[in-house]
DNA sequence: ATATGTACCATGCATCATACTGGTACATAT
DNA sequence: ATATGTACCAGTATGATGCATGGTACATAT
C-alpha cells in the first residue's frame, strides 16, 4: 500500500489519507481482515504526526472501512468495500447545497450565510 | 431620527445602522414616503465611510425597509413597517441550523460540514 | 455647479477556526 | 520491554473572512 502525502496540497492530511486507504480498498489492494500500518507506524513513514493518523484511523472506523481491535492493531473492516463507496461528504455536501440555494434565492449575502453558519457550529447544546 | 453608532460595539457599523433605522420604522419615528439622509450626508454626519453606509442602504433596500429612487435619493418603503419585522438573518440561522442537526446526527464531523460547506460557498456556477 | 445612487479599483486590520504539531499518560497484551 | 489504540493537556501557523477604509468615476437630474 503506497500512500503519498503531499503537504502543499490545500486538502487537509487527514483527508489525504482516509481517501488514499479507501482508493485501496476499492482498487483490492487492500481487502477484508488485512492489517494495516499501525498509527504510530504510518505517522513514522509518512512523517506527519500520529494525531493526524489518529484522526484519519478514528474516521474511517467511523465510516465502517477499518475497524480496530485495542492492542492487536487495525484492520480493513468486513464490509470495508461496499462502505468505501458510500461517501459521507457528498451527502453532507448536497444537503448543503440545497440549503443554501434556498437562501441565495431568498437573497441571503454569501457574507450572511457564512456568519449563520459560523453562529450555528459554535453553538452546540450538547 | 437620531442614529448614535458606537465604534467600540462589537456589532458592526452597518449592522447597527440598520437595525436603527428599522427601529425608527417601528417606532414610527419614521414613515412610509419620508425621506432619508442622502449616502454622503449620513455618512458625513456619522463620520463613518460613505460605502458602509451604502451597505446598510443596499441591505435595507434588499429587505424593503428602503427604496431608492436613484438621483432623487432614498425613501422609507410603504411597506417598511411589516418589513422591518422580518430578519432575514433568523430565517438563515433556522434553514442552517436543521440542515447541521441531521448531518450531524448521522455522524459526521464538524470538520467534515465545515469543509463541505466551504467547497458549496466557493463553487457558485452563476 | 451640485447632488443623487452606484460601480469599480484597492488596502489594512482584526478576528476566528482549522489543521497540525508536541508531550505525556493509561490499560491492554505480547 | 515493546507495542497497540486512546485520551488529555497544550501551542502554533496558516488561511479565510469580514469590516471598514480610501479614491475615482459614471449617468442621472436639479
Amino acid at each position: 500500500m503506497e500512500i503519498i502525502i503531499d503537504i502543499d496540497d490545500p486538502v487537509p492530511l487527514f483527508s489525504q489519507l482516509m481517501e488514499q486507504i479507501k482508493q485501496a480498498v476499492l482498487d483490492g489492494k487492500i481487502k477484508a481482515g488485512d492489517a494495516l500500518p499501525s498509527i504510530r507506524q504510518l505517522a513514522n513513514d509518512l512523517d506527519i504526526n500520529s494525531k493526524t493518523v489518529a484522526k484519519s484511523y478514528r474516521l474511517l472506523e467511523r465510516d465502517n472501512v477499518i475497524q480496530t481491535k485495542g492492542y492487536r492493531g487495525t484492520f480493513v473492516h468486513p464490509d470495508a468495500k461496499v462502505n468505501s463507496m458510500i461517501d459521507l461528504n457528498t451527502t453532507i455536501f448536497e444537503h448543503l447545497s440545497k440549503v443554501i440555494e434556498v437562501l441565495r434565492d431568498r437573497g441571503a449575502t454569501d457574507s450572511e450565510i457564512r456568519i449563520a453558519f459560523g453562529t450555528v457550529m459554535n453553538n452546540r447544546k450538547d
